[in-house]
DNA sequence: CCTACCGATCGGTAGG
DNA sequence: CCTACCGATCGGTAGG
């Protein structure tokens, strides 16, 4: 006979916390999170709610985590298995663009966010976002490198492409999330294809 | 004989408060701003700091358009009587890049911020912001098509080339604010003037 | 997982 | 510009 409360039921209890928590903080930002709010929209009690992280602050770090998981799933999951290249990053571009125009964050991307309401604020949570961010750039410089070496150069430097890349992810999620701007994923695609050396020079 | 209270006397108080609104927001987030811990950082109590706006949101909203102030002072300010053209727009992306390796803000870019923040949060702050970048991106695009009158073809689309310099400077703002990143500020130069075709193809 | 409570702080206002 | 106060809410904890 299994035990009232299972560790399976706990654990599910803890995913169905942070998938909300996430989702309260896509909007609100990380800091606007309350755990008052938060309990009263899953019909719990905050000391249920925050009792399985031990302390808001935990709480916000394993919805920073969900998050990046949730945008890993979404943009580089779909990748496994191809070899790298062009072929490979040209559908990393479509991924990343259908990701923010259809993104399954209700405030846009997370990391994005994330970023500009961190940087300032020293602690784990400013940590693990420059550590999950870090590790982005440079798979995204690693797969800019390996497509370079397949396409006609001369090359621009693979970090330069890669943080055009970055950025022109961060400006189509601004023209998508606060200036609704329809023909931010078509312009994105075309901008992030030609710096990635993907078209031609026309 | 002057009153005690003179209206210059006033104006100065409130431009000190909004002065030091625009300090704590670019640190703390529009939100995170509390109008105790402002006040009892200026030596004033709540009510004196927040009379002069009427409210903690239009203090937040004086403090918006004081940043927006501050970057246009600092970016745009200096191409006064410059025609538009390729010296005008690499002067413009000299300026922009100085403005975020030596940033007039403690947090980073305020604007970059605020996007980010008030992007999911329907409200006056939100309208104005997208205003503000509304108008900021359209006067970029047409620096960027009054330059590719006088550089030789085929030209990227203006709208374009503005989404790739908007995102190259929000890509900066994270290496610099974020990752610490030394190399960010030159590279960011590189690939603006490269994106703005003002470099050769070399 | 709950109730019941802690001290602290929130934005705002009355009255001067 | 101040003091003194309002009701509401904050994150956290004790005890079960």
């Amino acid at each position: 006979m299994s035990p009232r409360h299972s560790a399976a039921e706990a654990a599910r209890t803890r995913e169905r916390i942070v998938r909300a928590a996430v989702l309260d903080a896509s909007l609100l930002g990380l800091e606007g999170l309350t755990v008052g709010a938060l309990a009263q929209r899953l019909g719990m009690s905050k000391a249920g709610l925050v009792g399985p992280f031990g302390s808001r602050e935990r709480l916000l770090m394993a919805a920073l985590d969900q998050a990046c998981e949730i945008f890993r799933a979404a943009v580089t999951g779909p990748l496994e298995g191809l070899p790298p290249g062009p072929e490979r990053l040209g559908r990393l571009i479509d991924g990343w663009v259908e990701y923010l125009a259809d993104c399954p964050f209700p405030g846009g991307c997370f990391i994005t966010a994330a970023t500009s309401e961190l940087d300032g604020r020293p602690g784990p949570l400013r940590d693990r976002l420059r550590e999950i961010v870090a590790s982005n750039r440079g798979a995204l410089a690693a797969e800019v490198a390996a497509a370079q070496t397949a396409l006609p150069g001369p090359h621009r430097p693979a970090a330069e492409v890669a943080s055009t890349l970055m950025g022109l992810s961060m400006a189509a999620n601004q023209e998508i999330q606060l200036l609704d701007d329809p023909s931010a994923a078509a312009r994105a695609r075309d901008a992030m294809r030609h710096a990635a050396g993907l078209l031609g020079s026309s």
